[in-house]
DNA sequence: GACAATTTTGTAATCGATTACAATCCGAGT
DNA sequence: ACTCGGATTGTAATCGATTACAAAATTGTC
């Protein structure tokens, strides 16, 4: 292993010496610094991030924990979280959890024990206290889910009124009966997209019968399955709305296998837009998430975290897109 | 900032007793250890990762460079690799390039500079020079993609002989025009599946018309404008062979768009089974890479480098399979 | 050429843990 | 009670850089 000493000693100056011409470069002689540079070749010394880190107190890094990045939903994010993060000298590393809640928990470590400077969630499955917890003693944002009554730093659209706006654009459509299939319930995504749901049923006097909602995973196969169980009902419904993309996909898939249409036989609407909605047959009407947008602005609110700069606006709400495609139609 | 010398002055130990508590708790007397460890959480202190990493010299951290995370295959690899690692007590980081060469050189540094005690590369865009010289000094392991004549360690399926077998599939169905959609030729992936096409046409006396092999870049709008190419031929395949899924699916899209059917007009195969290969309609026959098991074997792998364990096999290749579906018929 | 001001370089402390080695403790055996 | 040996614990060196502070070199001025 060639340290600094080896440097040093190979160019004739101190350690001092070398490190300055690796970081402040401007405060070296130039003949000093070739020399130094020379030696750094003939040796091909690497300076250890560790030790720099460690008397640095900060290791430029910052880490993304994404519940599932299968989900290319998440890839996008991301991209606008790197595409702040690499041109301020920020590395992007990326923790996925698999869903998997003691994953999260074991990723917060690396924040606590100085392997990173900040963390981005794009999830928030864990115990909301312990993430309060955390955000209070490090630089933490949360983008996409959110805390309910909490003061973490996030960045997410409002998924209720996405939600509703996505309801409303089937009601507007002359449906009445509209099939919902909801996320995970225990996650607060899950939770809104329901409300926004109820809510544009309520707005236009519509009756919500109980069994035309009903819980999903988020999955493909959730909304192949449950979109089975509204077409087994005696009347069932003319659209569903489904909380995302990949379970919108799911029902389609569904009515397609009945030997239904969409969208002459019941539309269909999702939430997310994937790259894939636009692909399948028929293109998915569904709801555009920001994703590169929330990502920039999780980034730089995280940024501002960590050099304590003010952050004057903690909760940022972007705006969501309706995108009509192919698989709704007029009742 | 509480460190490991407020513990030891609270529990009236000195730092080396708080140390072996956290490490190697066997040699410490029960009575020490529990004021030690009541030290510990009233002060909440949390153990400096970064120095113990500088003590160590090893950091229990593998990165895994891909090239795209947006692409769910990847998402599966790096799945398996975690599989192995967790239990394993390493921290999976994963590092995106965004398909950008320089990305990749920098996650570089992040080994070379310590921070990481091994790597994992889905990806070969790099220089092979580079790579070889990373490889002679660090445990690195590539999967997916291999490095021709290289003797890095790697995890791969044989991509020539899986696409032989793809093409070979279509010249059972009693195809001989058949368009192939290559990757970028400038990877060894984009070349190998080419040239399994090559061999197949060529061991069963088929005519390669120039014009029914075109150059893609793995990306659906790829796969669609160059089937929109194959169509506008006087005489136009009756079976395309497409080097990845979103290519095949682009081709499947263009397809329908000219108002033609698939598989009843023309057949189309792909290659790596993406999860929403099963989703779109018709269902897409495709070539399945074992990708779990190719992230599993590339960890195992990589942790016997990284303890200088002999390693038997270097280059460990792994079997693919045909999944037959929808968009294929006999001509 | 002497002196002050400024630039450049060097010495050694420092970041926060781990661990080699030394010192101390403790109980068994006599 | 005393000695010996293993179990515990402590002291201080160490990992490899950065940087405060001091010292030396250079430059400019008269």
């Amino acid at each position: 292993m060639v340290g600094i000493a080896d440097v040093a000693k190979k160019a004739n100056v101190s350690t001092a010496t070398v490190s300055r011409v690796l970081t402040k470069p401007e405060t070296v002689r130039e003949r000093t610094t070739e020399k130094v540079l020379r030696a750094i070749k003939e040796l091909d010394y690497q300076p250890n991030a560790l030790a720099r880190q460690l008397r640095r107190l900060e290791t430029n890094t910052i880490l993304v924990v994404v519940p599932d990045i299968a989900n290319p939903f998440f890839s996008k994010v991301l991209r606008g979280i790197e595409s702040i993060a690499i041109p301020k000298g920020y590395q992007v590393l990326l923790g996925d959890t698999g869903n998997d809640v003691d994953r999260e928990n074991s990723y917060f470590n690396i924040l606590k024990q100085k392997n990173a400077d900040g963390l981005i969630l794009l999830t928030a499955r864990i115990d909301s206290q312990v993430i309060e917890e955390v955000a209070r003693s490090f630089p933490v944002v949360l983008a996409c889910e959110y805390i309910e009554g909490s003061s973490i730093p996030t960045v997410s659209i409002d998924n209720i009124s996405s939600a509703r706006k996505a309801t409303e654009y089937l009601i507007e459509l002359g449906h009445e009966r509209i099939g919902c299939i909801t996320g995970p319930l225990d996650v607060v995504l899950g939770r809104d997209r329901m409300k926004g749901y109820y809510q544009a049923m309520a707005r236009n006097n519509l009756l919500v019968e109980p069994v035309l909602v009903q819980e999903g995973d988020f999955s493909f196969e959730s909304g192949f399955n449950l979109t089975l169980k509204f077409l087994a009902l005696a009347k069932y419904p003319t659209a569903i709305f489904a909380a995302n993309d990949e379970m919108a996909m799911g029902a389609i898939k569904a009515i397609q296998s009945k030997g239904l249409q969409v969208p002459n036989d019941l539309s269909v609407i999702g939430f997310d837009d994937l790259k894939f909605s636009s692909i399948i047959d028929p293109e998915l009407t569904t709801i555009a998430q920001p994703a590169f947008d929330i990502g920039e602005n999780a980034m730089e609110l995280l940024i501002k975290l960590i050099n304590k700069e003010e952050v004057l606006r903690e909760q940022i709400i972007l705006d969501d897109q309706l995108v009509v495609r192919q698989s709704c139609r007029p009742y």
